[in-house]
Order: structure tokens, then C-alpha cells, then sequence
DNA sequence: TTTTCATATGAATTATGATTCATATAGCTT
DNA sequence: AAGCTATATGAATCATAATTCATATGAAAA
């Protein structure tokens, strides 16, 4: 990845499927069906969103006769969801969120 | 911010403008003028990004007359691109990006 | 060797974020 | 006060990413 193409790792964080299914897979690998059943989503959006994170190497592939098993490449993703964690416990009550609940100030 | 609202901190990384006003900002903080020169952006652009930087704790800011001081916080950002240089280094080369010079196996 | 199951792919549509542009605000200077 | 400077804001447009849906592929089962 070079210098000024972070957004393209970025995009993959900044969406909430994808964040699902990295929550999803950082307990434990999972084929397609499993995840489309676990999420309720449509396939067809969990394989563009699993395309879309294999591309930059933050879940990892294998193929178990007709399945695939996808498992999360966790070296980078887990200490940045850590950081991310930190910071909103520090910063955020919750000036960057949209939730229905969250009690801070906009 | 709330579990799943992790997608809102996180685009403000998958934006390039956004990605270079933190990259100007590592180094000093600045006036929205300043960086409007330095970057050479429109500035209204910049504006909106550091509005949405705000929002999410990435930049403070502090008034001096009528110039308004924007400053990186650190804590967070700072280590997340290291992860991210790191995760490149190890995995990239670079199907992860689009860059024309990119000699990565797309 | 056909059918079924698991998954991927592509094109069309839709949604979302970014950009632009015109204007508003608010501090300073005179 | 009037005008200038720095910055913010909102609405309209534009660009990009996500979703949908129909179909393709390819492995296993029958």
C-alpha cells in the first residue's frame, strides 16, 4: 500500500457490514453460509464485502470442498479496533456518533 | 462512541483530503488558512473535512483572533497509521491500492 | 452426467459522502 | 460603524461505494 492510498484500507472500517463480519470473524473462521446466517444479510453482499477485505489482506481465505472459510488476518485489525476503543472511552460520549442512545452533545 | 458506529470514526480515514490534513497536521498544527495554502485545496473543502475531523475527537481546535488553530490528537492516530504501515509492509505490494506505480498482483 | 449446494461476479440501481458555490458569521482594524 | 479577513455553513450537484438481482462457476452428491 503506498503512502496516500490508506483510504482504501480505511474504506473497509468505515462501513458497518464489514465491521460486522470482522467482529463476527475475530471469534472464530467462518464460510460464507455461516456468516450470511449469522448476520442475516443477503450472500451476495457478504461475498462483494468479503472481496472487498480480502483485497487488502485483512481476512484470509480457504477453500474446504465447496465452502470457503474465511478467517480474520487479526495482526492489524485487533489493536486498531483496540485503539479506537480507547479513544472513544477518552473522547467520546459521543460527539462521533450517530446512535439513538449515545447521551452526548452534538 | 457505540460498538457498531466504529464506521463513522473510521471514514473519516478513508478520504484522502482528510488523510493529508492529518498528515500536515503531525507535524504542526495550523490555521485553516495555512493549510488551505500548504495543501492547495478550496477553503470550503477543508472546512467541511475538519468539521467532520472534529466531530470525531481526530483534531482540537482553538481560536487565536479570528484564526482557528487545528491540532492533531495524537494518541490515537498516530499509532493506527504505524499499524497500517506496518500491515502494508507485511501484505502489500499491493493489491490493496489502486496507485499506478503499484507493482502488487491485482 | 445431471443436479444440487456454496459461493462469486457483473451490471443496474440506489444510497451516501464529497465537492462546489454562494453566503453567513464573527473578530479586527480603521 | 464600516470594511476587511478568516472561517463556517447549507443546499445543490457530483462522485463513489453499497445494494440488489440475475446469473455464472465449480465442487460434491446422486
Amino acid at each position: 500500500m503506498k503512502n496516500n492510498s490508506y483510504h482504501i484500507f480505511f474504506n473497509n472500517l468505515a462501513n458497518p457490514l464489514k465491521i460486522e463480519i470482522i467482529g463476527s470473524l475475530k471469534k472464530t473462521s467462518k464460510s460464507v453460509k455461516e456468516l450470511v446466517k449469522e448476520l442475516n444479510v443477503e450472500q451476495s453482499k457478504v461475498s462483494h464485502a468479503l472481496s472487498a477485505l480480502k483485497k487488502c489482506n485483512i481476512v484470509n481465505v480457504i477453500q474446504d470442498g465447496k465452502k470457503r472459510i474465511y478467517s480474520l488476518n487479526k495482526n492489524t485489525i485487533v489493536p486498531m479496533l483496540k485503539l479506537i476503543d480507547r479513544h472513544s472511552k477518552m473522547h467520546c460520549d459521543c460527539k462521533c456518533c450517530t446512535m439513538k442512545d449515545c447521551k452526548g452533545k452534538k
